[in-house]
DNA sequence: AGATTAATCGGAGGACTCTCCGTTTACAAC
DNA sequence: GTTGTAAACGGAGAGTCCTCCGATTAATCT
């Protein structure tokens, strides 16, 4: 047993070697483009790894299983979402009051999850553990955060997880579907819901 | 080509053949002892026919797909459920006050989860297709009844998704055991917003 | 360069869901 | 009984997800 090469450097999380880095990125760009090309819920693991020319093994050991990679795919415009509502321009970023950005957040979300619709549903179907592990924790507490400012002494964490449930790509998806509501009704509905509740508590 | 051997009933649903209906018995019978015994996330539906003697075409072609037996265990439980509502006493059945009932229903709804929650958990995860096609249906027409009667004027149909979104297995799972909440404290989480919702609105 | 070693690779294999279709069987009519 | 036929049966097989582990290789040390 000898001595550890280098001391690994805390907080740093050790970077990756180069071949996996480059195998990370392929496979990433196979899938998104089978997702955008085939649809998303026929997207298969195996047929990834074969057109990334890959081991099955590699894909898992990357992403973790299926919804790993989901999230991988989600990421980029997830980022932008969030830097927007934690540091862009009113009204979804700060500088307006409470009401006015809980209900610009919800709009918001709305629209972030048409823009990756197909992505949404199959995360959707994975198990509990990592559906609210992605960014569903952090819009919880943003929105947690906001309404605990907009309605002081009501329990804030559950209102955020009530008002994030009906925001949801399967609902969503039979909403316009099957009751032929357009988007803009959805949001008018989500709005009304918000302002019953922050009045209500304010 | 000759006549059919003996007329249709209209409406009447031709009987099932005897084996069918002993083999339908037993898989329901079986399913539901390894749901209990083994947990229900385990639950194969290969060896659910195996374990009651029959082909797998055979589960396939009662139930029609997994969700289709998850339909199929729940049913009972959900018939006595949605007798209470519709004609059981009040304040769960007609004669209370709209407010009252729509309250009780989602007190009700929250224990009817959680006695079948494995069942339920698994029924979320199916495609939007049959999770919608269920009791769904059924929950959300009675609750969009009682809404409309409660606050006229609003959107009904969507407050009644909105309202049903939170009650949702998977959410109530993760608020039980990552957040510690008791079952009364997302009643009356419920209740709150269910309040908000009627006042606001009426 | 050459050696060392821990991280990575890759694909065989197990378990699962669901489909297809040739074979068997319940039931009714005679 | 016998017979005809629509319905039901059952299991092989295709397509998936994910695990495991021996072979390979990138990065570092001398």
């Amino acid at each position: 047993m000898r001595e550890r090469r280098s001391l690994p450097v805390v907080g740093q999380p050790q970077p990756e070697r180069a071949d996996a880095a480059r195998n990370r990125q392929k496979i990433i760009e196979v899938a998104a483009r089978m997702v955008t090309e085939c649809g998303a819920d026929n997207l298969s693991l195996d047929e990834v790894a074969r057109e990334a020319c890959v081991g099955v093994g590699t894909v898992y050991r990357r992403f973790g299983d299926r919804t790993g990679l989901l999230l991988a795919l989600i990421d980029e415009r997830e980022r932008r979402f969030q830097a927007a509502f934690l540091s862009g321009p009113p009204p979804l970023g700060p500088g307006a009051p409470a009401r006015e950005r809980i209900v610009a957040f919800l709009h918001a979300l709305v629209d972030r999850i048409l823009a990756d619709e197909a992505l949404f549903l199959l995360l959707e179907k994975g198990g509990t553990a990592k559906r609210f592990t992605g960014p569903y924790r952090v819009h919880h507490i943003h929105l947690a955060t906001l309404l605990a400012r907009a309605c002081p002494g009501a329990d804030a964490a559950y209102l955020a997880d009530a008002l994030l449930a009906p925001v949801n790509a399967h609902l969503i998806a039979r909403q316009r579907e099957e009751r032929g509501m357009t988007v803009e009704q959805i949001k008018s509905g989500l709005e009304a819901l918000a302002e019953a509740v922050t009045r209500a508590t304010s």
